[in-house]
DNA sequence: AATCATGATGGAATCGTTTCCATGAACGTG
DNA sequence: CACGTTCATGGAAACGATTCCATCATGATT
């Protein structure tokens, strides 16, 4: 039951080598072709596998790569997840995953978290803002921001969907189909899409009609639920997430509003079920999984590492959750 | 830039006392009052934090739990991914992620880096067989299956829904309906649920009505219209799972049938968006969140670790998605 | 008063790897 | 032929914690 693994000095003696040689060989280094030989056969011999315990220790820093996301529940950070996922495997790297909750203090746990355990580079959905992340990013991690920047750290790379082109469309859609009262519905870190909606309903910004919810799906319920009661008066809403749309679909079937002959509606992340739905979902869909892989493909080539950021491509797909502006 | 971070050495020698010592009061081991607060003392003035990587070489395991699901973009694993991570969160230790894809040779893969990384708890929802996990289990790591059991492996503790009930009851209350010919559309690794349900529905039973979709749902749409077109006089189909509850959808509305009027429709678990549906779906509901919370309370509680498995119960939540027999 | 048990304490070993450095051989060049 | 350069190689020193073990002081018991 007690078997100790085997280490590199089991193979070192196996091989008739010192330790040195053995590791040079493992990752690489110079040796000559019949010692490397030996040495390889003696390690699939012995079925050696290296342990990272060792090396983690001697070089200061636990390979893997972190990832923080708000809630691995939501199906847009389970893709996203999957993306890193992906990406890390390809590079034999394990990933450590934590959950935030969209609270900077949880987040600062978690960063404490991984620094503990050696863990130096990190894929992060920032919850907290700039003066939040002074302290971490000054520990020396790689970081790299996905999904949401951090305003105000342009220094750290952050992969995003292009949100400002893809609320201008929804927008164009919706004005253009006679709507005059847009809301959006927000949900926490969405300055960016905010302000792009700001700008795109231009004359029309009613900011009454700018709502937000915190995290959870309760709490997305009634801010769509408010919404409505509140300016019955809307024809069109804009969520800003699939939680905040089906939070959007739940309240407007409770308030009787029908879809999309009172209310028309488009959602921000295309779902699986928005096809399902009923009417099936207008959506800016968002390719969370690239974001993903990406986001890991940066934080791993650590090294010359420029590009201050990368921007994918929205796509606003039309199904039947949008319709002509209701005449009163 | 190149802070070194302080050892326990530095603040032993801030306090005045053997780095033993220090190793100790941290630890929760024997010491004087006073020393202790000196130790403690020396330690927040520091700000120091103990390196998990030192730690772990010594102890020969990585603290973290691993976490093995087939895929986190499903929303029941990623459910489960939740609860795992909240209970592992309350104890403190990382969780390192991986996914399978149901596929009984990446997992042995997955397994191998969790091992190389010194993790020696792992939660699992396992894709292979007895014969697949015979040499892990031999490695001496603390396993606990999640969601599914691996047969013939009763001295491994597994947390699961229970099947056996949800399927019989969803059975009975189709059968209930008048439903005679009843489909199961299967993923991979449900053997017990297709044991159960071959149970259930007893003299009704028809194996070319059991039908099995691989891991993608490209693959679950296949089997699903496959087997509409195939047997036409069915009229009742219980999905064993959202993706393939989410297929089933598809094909029907794309071969025309009317659900619940031509077909009534089961699916297992209940997602968010089944309420959404139109119909909405009658579902069997799981506690996937507990599921993975209990794995990883049983996994970390490793000591006097006697349960062989727990049992959740799972719920019946009727809503449109089923009617009484179509009468031809 | 002598002995013993108890508990606090620090030095040193240990975990398994990488990497620095010294050694020696082989080789090419002046 | 002598000398410098290159290369393969192995011993040993890190890395930062835990833990064994010996030491010493203190108080209790005979």
């Amino acid at each position: 039951m007690n078997v100790r693994r085997t280490t590199i000095k089991d193979v070192a003696e196996a091989a008739g080598v010192g330790v040195a040689t053995v590791s040079r060989v493992l990752s690489g280094g110079s040796a000559s072709p019949e010692t490397r030989e030996r040495v390889l056969n003696a390690a699939t011999q012995l079925d050696y596998r290296p342990s990272a315990l060792g090396r983690n220790l001697r070089q200061r820093r636990s390979g893997g790569i972190g990832l923080l996301v708000p809630d691995i529940t939501d199906s847009f950070y389970g893709r996203l997840a999957d993306g890193v996922l992906a990406c890390a495997r390809s590079a034999g790297e394990p990933v450590v995953l934590g959950t935030t909750g969209d609270d900077a203090e949880r987040e600062a746990e978690q960063i404490g978290m991984l620094l503990e355990q050696g863990v130096e580079r990190v894929v992060a959905v920032p919850a907290g803002n700039a003066e939040i992340w002074e302290p971490t990013l000054r520990t020396g991690l790689t970081m790299v921001f996905a999904h949401r920047p951090v305003t105000a750290r342009d220094d750290v790379p952050a992969v995003l969907a292009d949100d400002r082109a893809g609320v201008r469309t929804a927008v164009d859609y919706l004005t253009g189909l006679g709507h005059r009262r847009i809301a959006y519905l927000g949900g926490p870190g969405q300055g960016q899409r905010v302000a792009a909606f700001r700008q795109s309903v231009g004359a029309l910004l009613d900011e009454e009609l700018i709502v937000f919810a915190r995290g959870s799906r309760d709490s997305a319920y009634a801010a769509a639920a408010g919404l409505f009661q509140h300016r019955p008066d809307l024809t069109a809403v804009l969520a800003g997430g699939n939680q905040l749309g089906e939070a959007a679909v739940l309240a407007a079937r409770e308030l009787d509003l029908r879809v999309p002959k009172d209310l028309s509606l488009v959602m921000f992340d295309d779902v699986p079920w928005a096809e399902l739905c009923s009417p099936p979902l207008t959506v800016i869909a968002q390719p969370a999984q690239d974001i993903g892989y990406r986001a890991a493909e940066l934080v791993l080539r650590a090294g010359a590492r420029r590009p201050r950021g990368v921007l994918l491509p929205t796509e606003l797909i039309v199904r039947g959750s949008c319709g002509p502006r209701r005449t009163p």
